[in-house]
DNA sequence: GTCTATAGAATGATAGAC
DNA sequence: GTCTATCATTCTATAGAC
């Protein structure tokens, strides 16, 4: 591991570290085909040759950095526990979910840029690991529902609800940037007492 | 207006249409730097030069496009009054969003778009029209919790909950396809249905 | 490993014939 | 109003000097 000859693939790890913070930064902003290597090369501190060293195509970049999110993109979501207290588990679902859009809503846009664009990259992704864990805590979720701990609801309509409202925070911050002067911490913590209080109890008055 | 030398604007008006229509189909799916003058000529079927007779460059196209679709954003939320009962006025907001979804999912694409590379088109509309509507529209639901009709909750993020709820069946639709074999019109009243139950509701059981 | 140079394709936009 | 031709620019990707 730390022979001189070794020397070079730290630097190489370094520098496709640089490459894939700043593909990050384009792509999650302008999409695969917004994006040029010279920007990405800009962004990363290094010529566009260089880049090109080390990753041959720009696909192979952008591949990279799918690859890099996508695995903390299933991991909340699979720790639905069945035999664990429901409110709890929700609660704590929405309170993750929020937390990775406020620290890394670049993750996030990049994701929901790839499925608008018709998820061209990893549709195989979709169907097959996602849908599964779907599958998977579809039925804990109706497991709460036939106990009687939760009312009856859809409930891919439920974690698609719960998806939305907290991605919606990193997808779309300029918008919500333009309505509220709320900084960060206030913003996310009212976002969580909101969201969580509303997924629960909802908004009526008994 | 029928006089024969206004013949060509009606030819005008309805090639201006063709582009339109295409300009959304193509800027929706790849946003505006990811969609070429060429494609959206093909899909109107004409010519990158005929096109460039009705708009004189790209930018022009897109902000024509943008704009036909601005108001009918507007419109729902502004409809909530603070008079009627909030059960049934959100429930009706929810619906009316949920239905532009899905009549109208390229619109709400294209709008998530143009967001996500940081409004550079929109950035007065949201900071002005925008703004001044959602300040206006959570002193209404403000109105609702001060007189005991609603829960304490935030406003501002209770019209970010529905607002992500409801498009994310537009701008995620292709993921939601990978994960269910629904129809259209199922999965569209079982949102409903779920959506408004959660939102005045909640999830659990009393 | 990094740079310059450049090939070769795609793209935005214009000019001018019909 | 529509088309062909064309230009300038930008972009991906490769070759080769250092």
């Amino acid at each position: 591991m730390n022979s001189p000859t070794k020397k070079t693939t730290r630097i190489q790890a370094a520098n496709q570290q640089k490459i894939l913070e700043a593909a990050l930064d384009m792509f999650s902003q302008f999409g695969y085909r917004g994006t040029t290597i010279d920007q990405i090369a800009a962004k990363a501190g290094m010529s566009k040759a260089n880049l090109l060293y080390y990753f041959r195509r720009k696909n192979d970049v952008y591949l990279a950095v799918l690859e890099s999110i996508l695995d903390q993109w299933l991991e909340p979501l699979a720790r639905l526990d069945q035999d664990k207290d429901p409110e709890q588990e929700l609660r704590a679902y929405i309170e993750t979910k929020l937390r990775l859009s406020q620290q890394n809503p670049r993750a996030s846009r990049l994701f929901a840029n790839e499925i608008m664009q018709g998820a061209p990259m990893i549709q195989p992704f979709l169907s097959n690991q996602l849908k599964e864990l779907v599958e998977l805590k579809c039925e804990v979720i109706q497991h709460w529902i036939d106990n009687g701990k939760l009312q009856p609801v859809k409930p891919m309509h439920l974690i698609f609800m719960i998806w939305a409202s907290t991605q919606h925070y990193a997808d779309f911050a300029t918008q919500i940037q333009a309505l509220t002067t709320d900084t960060d911490d206030k913003l996310y913590k009212d976002a969580s007492q909101t969201l969580s209080s509303i997924v629960l109890r909802g908004v009526l008055v008994d």
